[in-house]
DNA sequence: CCATAAGCGGAGCCCACGCTCCGATTCTAC
DNA sequence: GTAGAATCGGAGCGTGGGCTCCGCTTATGG
């Protein structure tokens, strides 16, 4: 059982700025195996087998783990590169002259990015793991930088003042992780802007873009889909 | 691949009323198995290993399959008996007094089952599979069910009109699935309490036992867990 | 009490997946 | 062009989990 730990103490791998001469075709390599894994667990999660990602890499599965001394890193690489631009417009967001308008636009900007990189919604959902240290950073930080816009908007007295960065943290992670067939691109912007209507304070449906439709002629069975 | 077709076809198992004659431990056997994997499915899931459940039941995992062809027939067959109250609670809410209220107890309900039993929300979560007859069919009710009381709720005047039943089936399945980690009992009554806030027409928190509570002295930071 | 068939149990098959190992290959410096 | 290091690739190991098989056990009807 102890053997895990001596694993990933194996190599370093993933030369981040260091790289004291890296041959033509690992750079090449590399950057074939990122993209893969990136085509692969944009659809498919952190469930993508290692042996898929290389395959469309045209790379062998010990490519892929000289470069990632793990799987849990490959996806860590990813999530990193997609969570760091999110900081920055939480940041921006936050210094917005309407916070709450600005509130209601980076929630439905954090959906949009996880239904198109579903790894991130996997992320947010398996909180459990303990992921590794300049993970848990940045995404410290995003936390923190949500919570300081949850809070100017609330000042700002369009969001309510009884909601919480927990709150939204959960709504969020609900939201984004459904089955795509119960959660189709237009459904979630459906539910979304449901959402954003309860942190709003007083008026309904203000998100002019997602405005919800008046529901179909018959309301009962909107489709014969499973529970 | 085509082997799992002829796997399911080996022998109906699950004796359901013909029983023309059980043996007594058999019977005993079977119950020890449905109530175990009971227990461990509200708790883990579908993830269970049916070893575990065998382990739990005292039981060798021969017994288990020769009850259930199948881990997803134990699954659905827990499901089934999981689901059909609820397709009762939501006829009798449709037909209350007040359905607009009822609207809301029932999905309030509906979410407090989710959490006790993790396997009905896994089973929501990934509608994608594909169920048997009976599940589908049960699924179907339910849906339908749930829809009628929505448009009771929705002509009494006290859920907004352009809600659907799509948004409530997505909404009650993101809400139901997110880590336990991140959405603890307390943090998901007041998750469902905005939903409900949303779904309603004008008034807000109308929720009296689940009323959001103001938010913590520091709201920057509610807690250092991840993303 | 016995014959017999219903039922039991768990060793073990098979497959999927994370990861390692090492001989073969390819790049690069000279 | 060539030596030699860097890199590659994929066979294969270990684990875990679903499911089967079949010799053994036990309930049951006479």
């Amino acid at each position: 059982m102890s053997t895990g730990t001596t694993r990933r103490e194996r190599r370093d791998a993933a030369p981040v700025g260091c790289e004291r001469h890296m041959r033509a075709d690992a750079v090449r390599n590399r950057e074939r195996i990122l993209e893969a894994a990136t085509t692969l667990m944009a659809v498919h999660g952190i469930d993508v087998p290692i042996d898929e990602i290389a395959e469309r890499a045209q790379v062998g599965v010990g490519t892929v783990y000289r470069n990632f001394p793990t799987k849990r890193a490959l996806f860590e690489a990813l999530l990193l590169a997609r969570i760091t631009p999110l900081v920055s417009a939480a940041r921006t967001a936050a210094a917005a002259d309407e916070p709450g308008e600005a509130f209601v636009g980076f929630v439905r900007n954090l959906c949009d990015e996880f239904a198109d990189f579903k790894a991130l919604a996997d992320a947010m959902v398996a909180s459990g793991v303990d992921l590794s240290a300049a993970k848990n950073q940045i995404s410290g930080e995003l936390i923190e930088a949500v919570a300081q816009l949850l809070e100017r908007a609330q000042v700002s007295g369009r969001i309510r003042p009884d909601v919480t960065i927990s709150d939204v943290s959960a709504m969020m992670a609900g939201l984004s992780h459904t089955d795509p067939m119960l959660m189709d691109p237009s459904q979630r912007k459906r539910c979304v802007a449901l959402v954003c209507d309860s942190l709003l304070v007083g008026a309904r449906s203000v998100l002019p873009q997602c405005a919800l439709k008046q529901s179909p002629p018959d309301p009962v069975r909107t489709g014969p889909r499973s529970c």
